[in-house]
DNA sequence: CGTGTTTGACCGGCGC
DNA sequence: GCGCCGGTCAAACACG
């Protein structure tokens, strides 16, 4: 186990659905040139080093106990994500790296639980994750309690510039307006042959220090489009989903400056439940207008969970 | 045969 | 207006 000692660092970035473009245009101009990484108009925070995560400002974690009130660091720990594995697909279980159904308290989805402890960019701006006294520990939270390895750790983050905090704090009224602002968006629009001009749904960013590219999130996707990425060695590949009249997206890189990287980026909300699973979940529920109305990261069984996945369970670092 | 991937062409937005 | 680039299409192909 302690060759297993990569870490699987995860960051969750919400992502306005409606990029302003002077947001845009500063966030090109600041493109891979700081810490916070860029990626066609959404930000994300770059995960640190193993040894610098201590140091990472916009950087939730995820295990119990939670941090000190000092920290805005918790980790989680997929300890082994090389072994066994959806080996066809390609694909390792997304949920199985993210595992977040623990420590959101009565929070319903991750995404709930962003909108409850939103962490924006600035290190002002950065709150602590400290679960709320009324918060209850799911009962899957077993698997957090019975870590296997300390070697590796995921994080979860949360960022937005700071012309976008009010949005990133308010998403459901944020997504409203969204829609509203999309609207007029498409009346200004001349009418194409192809489309109106596409909506661009809200997104959400996960960044994953995995070896495999194409995380398996609980949902089936069809690979649609793979376009080289200008100053990456590493294409970027679109998929979407594969259920009728779910126009859900996501796009998966790799960091150039980190291999180690994955970044994935999902744009819409599926209209279905997940279809698996896996032990499991679904992702994004629709509470934060992100997506399956089944979700709320709820591991069924999760000692049986732990057994199928022990090389993956979640263990805290120190 | 159904499903998913690959890949070159195409479209549209944007900056210069 | 032009070129770049991100995103998408769709035909060909692979695979079970």
């Amino acid at each position: 186990m302690n060759e297993m000692k990569q870490n699987h660092n995860i960051s969750i970035v919400r992502i306005n659905s409606v990029e302003k473009r002077e947001e845009k245009k500063e966030l090109t101009r600041t493109a891979l040139k700081t810490e916070n990484f860029n990626m066609a108009n959404s930000t994300f925070i770059t995960p640190p080093p193993t040894s610098d995560i201590d140091h990472m400002p916009n950087v939730f974690s995820l295990s119990t106990p939670p941090p000190p009130p000092t920290s805005s660091i918790f980790d989680m720990i997929p300890c082994d994500i090389t072994t066994g594995g959806d080996q066809k697909a390609g694909s390792l279980g997304f949920m199985d790296l993210l595992d977040i159904n623990q420590d959101f308290g009565a929070s319903a989805s991750l995404f709930e639980w962003f909108n409850q402890n939103p962490v924006v960019g600035s290190p002002q701006q950065q709150q602590s994750f400290v679960p709320s006294p009324a918060s209850t520990v799911p009962e899957t939270s077993e698997v957090l309690n019975n870590p296997a390895t300390p070697n590796s750790s995921a994080s979860i983050s949360s960022s937005s510039n700071e012309a976008g905090e009010d949005a990133f704090q308010q998403v459901k009224a944020g997504d409203q307006e969204e829609e509203q602002d999309q609207d007029k968006n498409k009346k200004q629009l001349k009418p194409k042959k192809r489309s109106q001009k596409r909506l661009r749904e809200p997104r959400f960013a996960f960044m994953t220090k995995s070896e495999v590219d194409h995380l398996d999130d609980g949902y089936r996707w069809r690979k649609y489009g793979q376009k080289a990425v200008k100053n990456s060695p590493y294409p970027r590949s679109y998929y979407r989903c594969t259920s009728a009249g779910c126009g859900v997206k996501k796009r998966v890189e790799r960091s150039s400056d980190d291999p180690s990287i994955v970044v994935t980026t999902y744009e819409g909300q599926h209209i279905h439940p997940s279809p698996i699973i896996r032990g499991s979940i679904g992702i994004f529920a629709d509470s934060s207008g992100f997506g399956a109305a089944t979700s709320s990261f709820v591991f069924p069984q999760p000692a049986l969970y732990q057994q199928k996945h022990a090389s993956m369970i979640l263990c805290p670092l120190r």
